[in-house]
DNA sequence: TGTACATCAGTGAACGCGCGTTCACTGATGTAC
DNA sequence: TGTACATCAGTGAACGCGCGTTCACTGATGTAC
């Protein structure tokens, strides 16, 4: 976290409000949604004038990308750290909802409905797959139980997106069924599908990881 | 689909324009999403002026409400009438596919990120459960096999939701399985984040679906 | 069948709002000699 | 250590825009006698 560029007061100031704009900005995002978000109501919450924010942020395009670039490295060092530590799946699983949990709206500004036109620069789409490489090596650890699908074939002639990752295909389709299915259950509680339905959120996740671990 | 309640003309046209109203607001919503949406470029792309819109909705909550409610309505009556003509899991599973590729918006409008603050009508809620109403049923015709879960027994206490469905909790979490991993592939898939993976998506939601009939 | 009236679709002007963004500027902070 | 200059944060005015929404109105369509 500490990166002691020897800063100046001035750069030092400088990162202090970048980051100062940030929390408002999540702030507004949590309370009225991404598409909600602006710059004149950033600067009227910290007390300055619209026009000060274009000394930070080149423009509202700018901010929302270095948002959804944070919310990515969130998750990827979140992730990371854990299994640096000795996080198997199950402790992953947790972890991942854990850090949804934590701000529903970050989670949905990645993995939710995303705006039609929008390309996510590269190098956001690089650390999504920090992610997925996390999510790999863990499934790689796992003992090779379930036998080979038809997908897991198709898999194998498909796994560029692996990235060089030497996981045999029954592995690959491992991650994708964890994240598809942890995300099933996590994105429909924060969208609230089972608010009103008077079962435990948490107790269905935690069937749907015993489900996975169990094959 | 007809209600032929001997609509005077006027009737007619009104709920003539009424729909191509919605017509327009899909295209717009297909467009640039759900939050761009607005009367006056619809009015535009209508060809008239924008407070004429207001002879036909009360404003722009009252036609995002219906449009949800379309949404909700269109999902229930297909899978209904599938249901109704023999379809089981596997056809319900592809039909429910077909529904979300046809107008990924419209799916995401439904089971997309929320906006924070908006609670939906109760008889939009009751569409819903309609849904859920066809998906037990289907679930219900398939032979009972997997084993009780602790989840199970949670459920045995929390069945509200199932709205006086005779299914017995095991029948309940399936269908619950069902509906948080079709999902899980499908909004992933809808949001584009397996896009650049290389994969086919199709092959994915099948083998998940294989994978929750096997079991 | 024709006339008198009511209904209703649609218009154009207007209101107030908040947005993103630009620009010329003031004043404080840091730098160089 | 003090002075001269450059850097940079922040302001306030302004631009143009599109939004939702209201209002008084025109003109066409339907209804009643």
């Amino acid at each position: 976290m500490a990166k002691s560029d020897a800063q100046t007061p001035r750069e030092r100031y400088r990162t202090q409000v970048r980051a100062e704009i940030k929390e408002h900005a999540w702030e507004q995002i949590a309370t009225a949604g991404a598409s909600a978000l602006s710059l004149n109501a950033i600067a009227k919450r910290m007390g300055m004038s619209g026009p000060a924010l274009y000394r930070y942020y080149a423009g509202r395009d700018e901010l929302i990308t270095e948002l959804i670039r944070d919310a990515y490295r969130s998750l990827a060092d979140r992730l990371h750290s854990a299994f640096a530590e000795g996080a198997d799946l199950a402790v992953l699983a947790h972890t991942l909802r854990a850090w949804a949990l934590e701000d529903p709206q970050r989670y949905l500004l990645i993995y939710g409905t995303p705006v039609p036109g929008y390309h996510a620069p590269d190098d956001i789409t690089r650390i999504s797959s920090e992610t997925m490489a996390t999510l790999l090596d863990a499934c790689a650890k796992l003992p090779p139980d379930s036998p080979a699908t038809p997908f897991d074939a198709h898999l194998a002639d498909h796994r560029d997106w692996a990235d060089g990752h030497p996981a045999p295909p029954a592995v690959l389709h491992r991650a994708l069924r964890f994240w598809t299915r942890l995300h099933g259950v996590l994105s429909l509680e924060l969208a609230g599908h089972f608010t009103g339905m008077g079962f435990d959120p948490a107790l269905l996740f935690a069937a749907e990881l015993d489900d996975l671990l169990a094959h």
